[in-house]
DNA sequence: TTGAAATCATATCAATCCACTAGGAATTGA
DNA sequence: TCAATTCCTAGTGGATTGATATGATTTCAA
């Protein structure tokens, strides 16, 4: 029951993108060195996080990646999401399924209950209360 | 994210056990048949569930397992504990982790809020609760 | 007492996924 | 022009998953 690190990894990242200077586009090189992460491996998590609409980037030099939405707004579910796909803890509530078994709709009651109260939680915390945590956390 | 099959089929033999009569061992035979679901993987599971107590087991002809537990006192969380190990949503809230990253502890936080809330669901549903609730679907 | 039914145990295996690497093409500021 | 950057596709080694194979051990029942 682990979130892979593609999650971990954009999180930390979408973090840095909301502590750094708004103006200017963060480079993913340096997000990498900031968080130790593979920087080919964090390439790919932030091209899912533009397809998502979570990051807009400048291409060439000088170039980088910003937020272009109010911190408020952006959610570490919305950030999980992005780069891994819905939270769905048990194949049958995925997307397309057909989950046929009869008598194991009782089970199913309770992994939606464990959705649910997993996107809670994840819904719930925002871009901008990781920056406050960070920022009182410093002080 | 998701659980694995182990915890799921734990959970639905369980369930099996739990509506069938307290007084004669249900074979492995029997609820893989029921679940549909693999005998000698099965039988990997029960190995997990009887070392954690959750069921005992009778050898033999007309063997097979027994609930020693109170049903009320069994919840979901036990189960998955017992055939996946701990809940942890990310490696470094896992034992013996030593989650170096200075930075990063802001969105520990998040995974901590996040685990909590899953085995706060998983800890409150009862295999009590899950028989009644198979009990109302069906009349 | 023998045989069938069942648990118990270990080893193996194909497929899939994970975390990452390789190698470049395209874009843009200086 | 060139260096810095995003963008894109492919591959890869290791781990995990979901089993299967094979057999030993235990016990009831005919």
């Amino acid at each position: 029951m682990r979130l892979s690190t593609r999650g971990q990894y954009a999180t930390r990242a979408m973090l840095q993108l909301a502590l750094a200077d708004p103006n200017e586009p963060l480079p993913i090189r340096e997000i990498a060195r900031l968080e130790d992460i593979s920087e080919q491996y964090l390439e790919q998590i932030f091209r899912d996080l533009r397809k998502a609409a979570l990051v807009v980037s400048v291409r060439g030099s000088h170039g980088g990646y910003l937020l272009p939405l109010d911190k408020r707004r952006i959610s570490v579910g919305d950030i999980i999401n992005a780069v891994e796909g819905p939270i769905t803890p048990v194949s049958c509530l995925a997307d397309g399924s057909t989950c046929d078994r009869s008598g194991s709709c009782v089970t199913r009651h309770v992994w939606e209950n464990l959705q649910q109260s997993m996107l809670t939680v994840l819904g719930e915390t925002s871009l901008q209360d990781m920056v406050e945590m960070a920022r009182g956390a410093k002080s």
